[in-house]
DNA sequence: ACGTCAGTCTAACAAACGATAGGTTGACGG
DNA sequence: CCGTCAACCTATCGTTTGTTAGACTGACGT
């Protein structure tokens, strides 16, 4: 059973090991899968080992335990967005523009690939312990796209902070119902939902 | 150990059992707090058991298997939200008004009381058996808040089904949020999602 | 008074779970 | 060539999981 054993390093740069990194992104990437179809009590380590071509066992080389990988694989995946949303909105100028290319690059990097995110996950009781490290990775994805809302005109019944949970709701339910198809893209579904949102500007009046 | 077993029916209906229904509703409701918290396969079927004041194994009486039982809570939670909606938009005219009262009682169902809803749930593959039961109970509710959203006097750029869409995403976000305080009511949440889209009208004209 | 039967408990099953301890491998520096 | 150590495997632990079979209990109709 020549299962690739030990270490495979070939040209291998000195100094720190880049194996054991890559290694970690492997697992990152396979629990995220997993994570995000099955839920944190529904993926086993095993399953998420066998993914990544790994026994059980040796997960816990990288990672001190499950709750752990879970904080990571979370960890990991907001960067990812938040990343992917800075170099959408760089050198776009306009509110609204930068507020429109923040949501396609929201959406495109979790729905596309391999719905690799956890953004929705509504956290269970066995995660109560690493719960503030998981908020505290939401929040500040979130002041991002405070600091994009901010400067539009809104009309004064507006609520900035439920508009900012309007916006990512509305962005984020997509993972639910959101099947890859020929007629609409993660990008069309954005643009969606923020051209709605561009009819609350501050000269128009509410439907009665 | 004197707990109460057997059967404990007191002046008792004649005819059908009404003491089994009962036990199903307590069931019901216990497994949805837990399903709701903790995921499908978070919840332990001795845990619900404990919820409702019996032991796991008795649960086997009234419901065949733990899909079917969460079929059942998903269900009947469906039902729950369908018919408030049904019941607040009764003789309420006015296409806007009829919506902002569809979402309130939406949102007030979800999120009061016990968190009891099951709604925003991405299946995982456990239910992929029974995948097409539950997506047909929230089709019916998503053909509700359609009829409701037709009569509105939307811009030509809005696609009606992706408006749906985004109402239900943004009113189901708030499960993941919200908390019950004294400045907030489920009400406020889903009059500010409303307050909001009631800017997108016909006359109106999107920002730039 | 008696049999029936709904409803619950008891006790157990195999399977899967997260986690651990210790052995094995092979690339590396000296 | 040898010792080191990162990286992985093996085997196993104790617990919990969903589920089942069968015994029990007590209210009911007759």
């Amino acid at each position: 059973m020549a299962r690739s054993t030990g270490r495979m390093r070939k040209d291998s740069e000195r100094g720190s090991d880049a194996g054991a990194a890559e290694r970690r992104k492997q697992i990152l990437t396979e629990a995220g899968k997993l994570f995000a179809a099955r839920g944190f009590e529904g993926a086993s380590m095993r399953e998420i080992a066998a993914a990544t071509g790994l026994l059980s066992g040796s997960l816990y080389y990288h990672f001190a335990s499950k709750e752990e990988l879970f904080v990571a694989v979370y960890d990991a995946n907001i960067r990812m967005v938040s990343e992917a949303v800075r170099r959408a909105i760089e050198g776009v100028e306009g509110a609204w523009a930068r507020l429109e290319a923040a949501a396609i690059a929201h959406c495109e990097t979790l729905l596309t690939g391999d719905r690799t995110a956890v953004l929705d996950v509504k956290f269970p009781p066995s995660l109560l312990g690493v719960r503030p490290r998981l908020i505290q990775s939401r929040d500040e994805h979130d002041r991002l796209f405070d600091s994009l809302i901010e400067p539009l005109e809104l009309p004064d019944d507006i609520n900035r902070n439920l508009f900012r949970l309007h916006v990512l709701g509305a962005l984020n339910s997509a993972v639910i119902w959101y099947r890859p198809s020929s007629h609409m893209s993660p990008a069309d579904v954005a643009r969606h939902v923020i051209g709605v949102l561009r009819y609350v500007r501050k000269g128009n009046t509410p439907a009665t």
